[in-house]
DNA sequence: CCGCATCCGTTACGATACTG
DNA sequence: CAGTATCGTAACGGATGCGG
């Protein structure tokens, strides 16, 4: 069935050392999942405001990204049978409790970024003169 | 310069909602970083150790990796000059660091993995009939 | 307003072969 | 052993246009 209209391939890896971790980055790892859910946990949206929201995201990815969160039980989805139609996407449970390790990982980030850039630049200054 | 010889590319979305979380994701959110993070944070690795270990990745991908963690200041690289050569890698302090936001993550996937697979298998289920 | 379909470029990844 | 170089493939993501 493949699924591929959304987007979802399944991964071959099997559980071997991560048992688990991957599972979360594979839906957290693409580039606009996170800043969803982070801008779905300060409450409901409707799509064009999400879009707003998001700042770079093209319909077409805001799209694949909310079904993937919705077919994952983190979001749900209510369709309003109005004309014009309205749709509004809201975290579920299982989804606010992700946030915490949002928060998490934003805090870390935050926290150690300057130390993150000086080692890159490090990196950088001594790669570029081979010589 | 680029760096376009270890696969950095320079992300061009701004601060303006992530504030930071995208930033760990781009180093963590890749096929295999945190594998080989979760893998050095048991201790010192050579190379072909590692690769052995993270069990699927490439001699090509595992290079990639530990390069770029290297450049992030998460992992050191010590070349003993022996014959045959002999690189081993370690978890920085920082990169240690890390190992606790990942342990989150982990537990948080085994948790709620059940639960996602359900959503997962509804879902796929009444999109299957959409007669 | 919502969102699906299509086209298309870019990037990530894997396989393989070759060097010190 | 520890890489580098090259090539091919497939996934990702952006732009546009159409339909309910």
């Amino acid at each position: 069935m493949s699924l591929g209209h959304i987007g979802v391939t399944e991964p071959v890896i099997s559980c071997a050392d991560d048992c688990g971790v991957r599972d979360v980055l594979d839906r957290l790892g693409d580039k606009w999942s996170v800043l969803v859910v982070v801008e779905l946990a300060a409450g409901v949206h409707r799509f064009k405001e999400l879009q707003r929201a998001v700042d770079g995201i093209s319909q077409r990815m805001l799209t694949l990204t909310v079904r993937r969160l919705e077919r994952d039980g983190l979001v749900t989805r209510t369709v309003h049978p109005t004309v014009p139609p309205q749709v509004e996407y809201e975290l579920t449970e299982l989804g606010h409790s992700l946030t915490h390790l949002v928060k998490n990982l934003a805090d870390w980030s935050l926290a150690n970024r300057p130390r993150i850039e000086a080692a890159r630049r490090e990196w950088d200054a001594k790669a570029d003169m081979p010589s």
